[in-house]
DNA sequence: AAAGTAATGTTATAATATAACATTTTATTT
DNA sequence: AAATAAAATGTTATATTATAACATTACTTT
């Protein structure tokens, strides 16, 4: 993959995934370089193993890992390596699942629109410009001030549905 | 109010709530009994609770009250109260707040949109037809079947932000 | 090196939600 | 009306998700 965007879209089909991993650590890293924060081991690992898959991970899935890697991985230490990588835009959190994604475009943290399979779990971004546009307009004309979208769509993927 | 759709939209301004209360609860009652479902006194009183504000209101806020009233009253009482209600289409869960408000539109309950102001707390439906065939459309282009749409929109209600 | 800041360690607990089985109430059948 | 079945509630326990509070360590800046 290797290019600046790293959204996942469906199908996912055979991609590489290695790759999204990867990249989107290395994304993570220059971003943090940029910022003037610390991409620290912890947080690094939690990224990666948020990324490990396209389907929502688990605080405590993610604590089970970490746990059988360092002794001291305890219930804050995912939740603060978390609440640093949503805040910089590197995950986001998918609130109808108390699950965590990586995120494919940071820079649109604000506006994460999220496709569920409700039939393999998996997760894709949508990330569309005019419908979160749509949205800042439908809410402006009544005076409502837009700072935060949480746009989830559950159904079912191309694949699942053709299975059924 | 006593009309069909007991929607609210911002401002709400100084509404009568107490007409939306009895509203939400009069259309209950008629729907179960269309429906040939049970509206117990349980389920219409955890009904009354989720109404009594525009606010999100937290399963446990209901239990303590409920618990004021019943003796028996425990967690299971409170959430399948909910659950029956939530089925129903009687209110929705705001998945970000884990919180619960009454629908002011059954029949909109798998496509809620929520305007949630982060400053006073209230909530108000959106609630645009437009909005939900164009994110419809959107997945279906990529094979995506919606089931349901979960879209709760933070920022600033026009009263909130004109104080600021 | 010292001081200040940021990150992590550690223990405890809060907040949200469900499982599992017993009992009671309501509806249906006989 | 009695027997049966189904639905709702009672009850206890526990799972899951998340944060508070304070101690310690590591990194940065002076």
């Amino acid at each position: 993959m290797s290019q600046s965007s790293n959204i996942k879209k469906f199908p996912l089909g055979e991609h590489q995934h290695a790759s999204c991993i990867s990249d989107a650590l290395q994304a993570a890293e220059r971003t943090c370089k940029d910022r003037g924060l610390r991409l620290t081991p912890i947080r690094k690992r939690v990224l990666e193993l948020v990324w490990a898959s396209h389907e929502p991970v688990k605080a405590y899935d993610v604590l089970d890992i970490l746990r059988s890697e360092r002794d001291s991985a305890a219930p804050p230490t995912v939740y603060r390596a978390l609440e640093f990588l949503l805040d910089e835009g590197f995950v986001h959190k998918i609130e109808s699942l108390n699950a965590y994604v990586g995120c494919g475009e940071p820079g649109h943290a604000d506006a994460g629109q999220f496709l569920i399979c409700d039939d393999c779990g998996e997760v894709a971004e949508l990330d569309d410009l005019e419908l979160a546009r749509l949205i800042k307009q439908k809410a402006q004309q009544i005076g409502f001030a837009v700072e935060q979208q949480v746009i989830e769509i559950k159904g079912s993927c191309a694949e699942c549905a053709e299975q059924n």
